[in-house]
DNA sequence: GTATCTGCAAAACATTTGCAATTCT
DNA sequence: AGAATTGCAAATGTTTTGCAGATAC
C-alpha cells in the first residue's frame, strides 16, 4: 500500500529532492491520481493553475522522481510515459479495446525469484494485455 | 516453451497472415534472436541481404505480428520498442545501469490470478529494474 | 486484372537539449 | 551574489501516414 504522505514537502526533502512550488504541485498531483497519467494529462490539469508551467518543467520533475524512486514510469503504454506515485506491487490490466488500464492485486509471494543470481531488483513491474470484463460481453 | 516451427510460411498462413518473403524473414529474424530487438536492429540486420527492404515495412510487419498475436511487443524500453516471437510467459529483467535486457523464469503458479473478473487475459508480462549482478558488484 | 504489399518521402508526436531568464536563500 | 530551477525554442528520434509503383494470385 501506498504510505500515507502528510507533507509532501518533507517528503521530497527526505527523498533528496529540494521541494520547489512545480515539484511539490506536480507530486501533488501523482499521489492523488490513479489514472497512471501522462506528462500531457498533468501539464494540462496543473497549467490552469500554474500558468506559467511548461511541459519542459513536467519532463525534468519526473524524471526526477523516477530517478529518486518516488515514483514509477509505467511502460505499459507503446507511444507515451505513464508514472505512478504507487511504488508498491500491483499489476496493470490493459484492455486492447477501450485502452483503459485497471490496477489489479499481486501477491508478493506470488513473484518469490528475485532475479538472476547477485542482482539487485528495484522495480517489480506486472501487467497483463487483454479485454476487460464490459468490453469481453460486447464481443 | 517457444513452439517448434519447422515451416514458417506455414506457421504464419495458420495464423492468417499471408506469407510474403519481407514477413518471412522477418519472422525468421525474429524466432532466432534472444535479443528482443529493436526495429532498427532489425532492419540493419536484413537490409544487407534485402536491399529494397524499407523500415516502414519493418514497422508493417510487427505491427501485423504483433495484431495476430505471434509476436510480443515488450514495453521495457521507454524510448523504442522492442519485440519477442516468444510469447510463452517468461520475464524481463532490465538492469538500470549497462541497459542489458536478460530473460528469467516465471513459474505460472506464481501468477495465478487470472486478472480482474470476467476479463479475458491475452498477454502476462512480468519485468523488473535493478542492477544485474555484474553491475551490482562493481558498485 | 484486381487485391494486396512494399517502400519512399513527408508528417506527426513524444522527449531531450541549449540557453537565457527567473527564483530562492 | 551564487547556485539551482524554470521555461521557451529548437533539435532529435521513433513511429505513422499518404500515395505511387511493384508484386502476387
Amino acid at each position: 500500500m501506498l504510505r500515507k504522505i502528510e507533507n509532501i514537502s518533507e517528503y521530497l526533502k527526505e527523498s533528496g529532492i529540494k521541494p520547489s512550488y512545480q515539484r511539490i504541485r506536480i507530486f501533488e498531483y501523482l499521489m492523488h491520481t490513479k489514472e497512471h497519467p501522462t506528462v500531457d494529462t498533468i501539464y494540462r490539469a496543473l497549467v490552469p493553475e500554474i500558468p506559467t508551467l511548461s511541459k519542459t518543467t513536467v519532463y525534468n520533475t519526473l524524471n526526477l522522481f523516477v530517478e529518486n524512486r518516488i515514483a514509477y514510469l509505467i511502460s505499459i503504454e507503446e507511444n507515451e510515459a505513464r508514472y505512478d506515485a504507487d511504488t508498491s506491487l500491483h499489476g496493470h490490466f490493459k484492455c486492447v479495446s477501450c485502452q483503459k488500464v485497471f490496477d489489479f492485486d499481486v501477491e508478493a509471494d506470488q513473484l518469490r525469484y528475485g532475479g538472476p543470481e547477485g542482482s539487485e531488483v528495484r522495480e517489480k513491474h506486472v501487467y497483463y494485455k487483454g479485454l476487460c470484463s464490459g468490453c469481453n460481453q460486447v464481443q
